[in-house]
DNA sequence: CCTACCATACCGTCTTCGGGGTATTTTTTA
DNA sequence: TAAAAAATACCCCGAAGACGGTATGGTAGG
């Protein structure tokens, strides 16, 4: 019997016990082996070069730093190399900015194993995986983020879109330019916010934004 | 030979893919079986009650709903089963109404497969388990180079007092008033403490406040 | 005694934020 | 199709923060 073809797969997220897990998910596949994982965006790169992975699972939100920047960074160093993006937060922008930076996939977290998998597959494949669950969310007051708190509050999609990158600490010139919008748009967006969370300063908008997981 | 007792489990987290990767992940334990996982809070009572779990692993951000209360809720109809809760942000204040709330166990999503594994065991056999990386800081105020943050990155007792304040969403102004200082020596405080995390807005610093449960 | 460090305090300048408006276009919904 | 909601954009002004200095009194350690 030939032996199979394994393909090497690398994880970088912060969660260790994510990765713990999801590595033990993984190593029940016989075709698809852990190579390696990281914590630290500032070990991904390393962890590249040593173990020439075929795949790479990313989490998007890297404490502070951008997932899709460093994966941007690893195929420009690594042509071979493909990328899915994982994350929490159902965003299009997001979506858009990781194809439009070159990577193979984005995947929500709240995916399931199935769905993972056959991302898996079809990127090691030479296709692209972009989930289609987030393009096309059909009503954003439905479940925008599959989270409750937006329409308990009556926030809309832009709203807590700009908690998100507020959040980040960007300013209201870096999130007009990031979401290519006018700085004045963002602070309408911003008073409107304060307004609905009952709010008066940014560091309680930051603690809102942690406290739900934005 | 004996059959081994085997603990049921039950999973409550809204993260899919990290719910599937966690139980392939104890799927691995042959004394400690998941007897069902729910991904939205308002399914929990009737998973509790359709699968009586020894053990519940529960994610403490159920998408708007807190956990920590349906923990509760849990515990007042079924004192026999325990909990753990789990988390991805260190925030002692979560600890410690995780404890008050009568639940059994308190863990950082970064946490690893061992701490994890050593946890369930620990509270399926009749002790608690909270984390210690998250309150070995027993008085904030006190001592808050117990921690290791304060003395690593080389902050005075007077910086981390007044970052607590910052987070509070003080001004500069009411922080001056509060610890009796002029703010302008409050603001050369901040000054320094921007230096020190290499950091240079006020979100920056309520994130990072928060991270190490100031 | 000298040095290092901490806490204290002030000054000036520039940027950003907060809060008050108003208004147009597009999308959604009733 | 009309009304409502969301997203876009601009104006002004005052308050607060960011960043560059400088300086002084106290205290601990070599």
């Amino acid at each position: 019997m030939l032996p199979e073809p394994v393909s090497r797969i690398l994880l970088i997220d912060d969660h260790r016990l994510f990765n713990d897990a999801l590595k033990s998910l993984l190593n029940e596949q016989p075709d698809l082996t852990i190579c390696g994982q990281v914590f630290k965006a500032s070990d991904a790169i390393h962890a590249v070069h040593r173990s020439s992975p075929h795949l790479i699972l990313m989490d998007i939100n890297l404490q502070g730093s951008n997932g899709i920047d460093l994966g941007k960074a690893i195929v420009s160093d690594y042509p071979t190399v493909r990328i899915i993006m994982l994350t929490m937060y159902n965003q299009p922008k997001l979506l858009d900015e990781t194809r439009r930076a070159g990577l193979h996939g984005y995947l929500l977290k709240d995916a399931g194993t199935t769905e993972l998998l056959r991302a898996i597959r079809d990127v090691l494949g030479g296709t692209t995986s972009f989930d289609t669950s987030v393009s096309s969310s059909p009503t954003p007051t439905d479940d925008p983020f599959g989270d409750r708190f937006a329409s308990r509050l009556n926030l809309t999609f832009r709203e807590v879109e700009i908690i998100a990158l507020i959040r980040e600490g960007l300013s209201n010139e870096q999130i007009a330019d990031r979401i290519h919008l006018s700085p004045e748009t963002v602070k309408t967006h911003r008073k409107n916010i304060h307004f609905k969370l009952g709010i008066s300063k940014v560091t309680e908008l930051v603690q809102f934004a942690i406290k739900n997981g934005i």
